[in-house]
DNA sequence: GGGCTGAATAATATCGATATTTTTGGCTGA
DNA sequence: TCAGCCAAAAATATCGATATTATTCAGCCC
């Protein structure tokens, strides 16, 4: 007897307090190496102190936050190093999930990655032609993709490491928006990485992801 | 009061009740699919329900636990399947740290390894002859000498995810010896990673690392 | 003047009690 | 007999207040 109904609207103070204090540490609203302090977060969210901390635990498991013992927490802070070893790691897991997404290929994954990026080059980079103006709906497609790409790995927990690789390299491209945007052609770069996936030859796919990171590091640390 | 000395001493009750579930959860004294009510952790722990629900929502960041919303937690089930996931996935996400940590070999770096071998030889993996008794300065000196092979691999990423993986494993390890202890020797297993590390040879150093790996996962799959 | 000491201050960490939500179990009506 | 439904019970989630711990800063001794 499952009765399942929508949960997503009666979801509990500590789980929407932790999703929205992620978007705000993913976004740059808190910057990073600031002091999160209980009682200021508890005003700003609206809420008690045992939702906040109960997130706040979450997010230091994750990375997003770092935790001193006794001494509360802090926006887990970003350096020109930091980015050079995420950028490094992934190359190096993404090829390495890519890889045995290629050599467990079916039909399906083909599929949902052709039809990913359809639905990505279809949308929009920036809300505003003029100036950058985050579109929400490209970013949302633009995970899926390199999600899709990757999903057919075989391994769960690889997974998980891509997407928290993905989103941790998320905000730095979020902080380097915040001072200035340079525009730039991902679409084509992505095309060559599905092109590869679909003629089957894992090196092409591998370079064509490699490139596309790379150049995304090397433009944000061009910014500082 | 007493003057304290030692800071681990005076660590809050979130951090050491976290640990200690973390422990008993590894170790297996809270089985796999159990429901963590927080009454009964509060009263077996003997603290307040908050240290109780931090500790949790660490643990479920970290997979040791899984957190449904509005329902309580339960300990991650195991499964043949996902025993089967996390030996793949340790493979081939070792493999990828062990390569670059020999590519970036240095002295220092070999000789801390060659240090970490010496010393776990030394150390007797059961307490006795007879029947096995786990012995804990073994199972630290091992993960030593795990990680230490790896940690020249250049990304404090790429480390925590294979001390994840690790881990993780060591958990299905202690599931295993519950209910059957098949004696091993792992000491020459070691010796041939540490000896391919030594000679430079990568491709050997990786599959001996992969034949070690491999055989532990078959081991704990025949037990059951 | 500079470094140390120790109370005052501010923050975190924790508790006990309360508000919500889920689950249980019995009752009703077809 | 069985599904559907409501009330009681149990558990989770949350709050407000308190206890502990770090930090600050003025006063003091060298």
């Amino acid at each position: 007897m499952t009765t399942e109904l929508a949960p997503e609207s009666v979801a509990s103070l500590t789980l929407s307090t932790y999703e929205r204090l992620r978007a705000d540490v993913l976004s740059g609203t808190w910057t990073p190496g600031l002091k999160l302090g209980i009682e200021s977060l508890r005003e700003h969210y609206g809420t008690g102190a045992t939702p906040i901390r109960e997130a706040l635990n979450r997010l230091a498991a994750e990375g997003w936050v770092q935790h001193m013992d006794q001494r509360g927490f802090v926006v887990t802070p970003v350096s020109e190093e930091a980015l050079r070893e995420l950028a490094k790691t992934r190359v190096w897991v993404e090829t390495l999930a890519l890889t045995q997404a290629m050599q467990a290929s079916t039909p399906e994954w083909e599929e949902k990655v052709v039809l990913a990026l359809h639905r990505l080059s279809k949308t929009p980079r920036s809300l505003r032609q003029e100036n950058y103006l985050e579109n929400p709906a490209w970013e949302i497609l633009h995970r899926e993709f390199h999600m899709a790409l990757l999903s057919n790995c075989g391994s769960r927990w690889l997974l998980g490491f891509c997407e928290q690789l993905y989103d941790q390299a998320y905000r730095y491209r979020q902080l380097a928006m915040k001072s200035a945007y340079k525009r730039r052609d991902e679409s084509d770069e992505h095309k060559q990485v599905v092109d590869a996936v679909v003629a089957g030859n894992v090196s092409a796919a591998c370079a064509a992801l490699t490139h596309h990171y790379e150049k995304t590091a090397q433009i944000i640390l061009s910014i500082e």
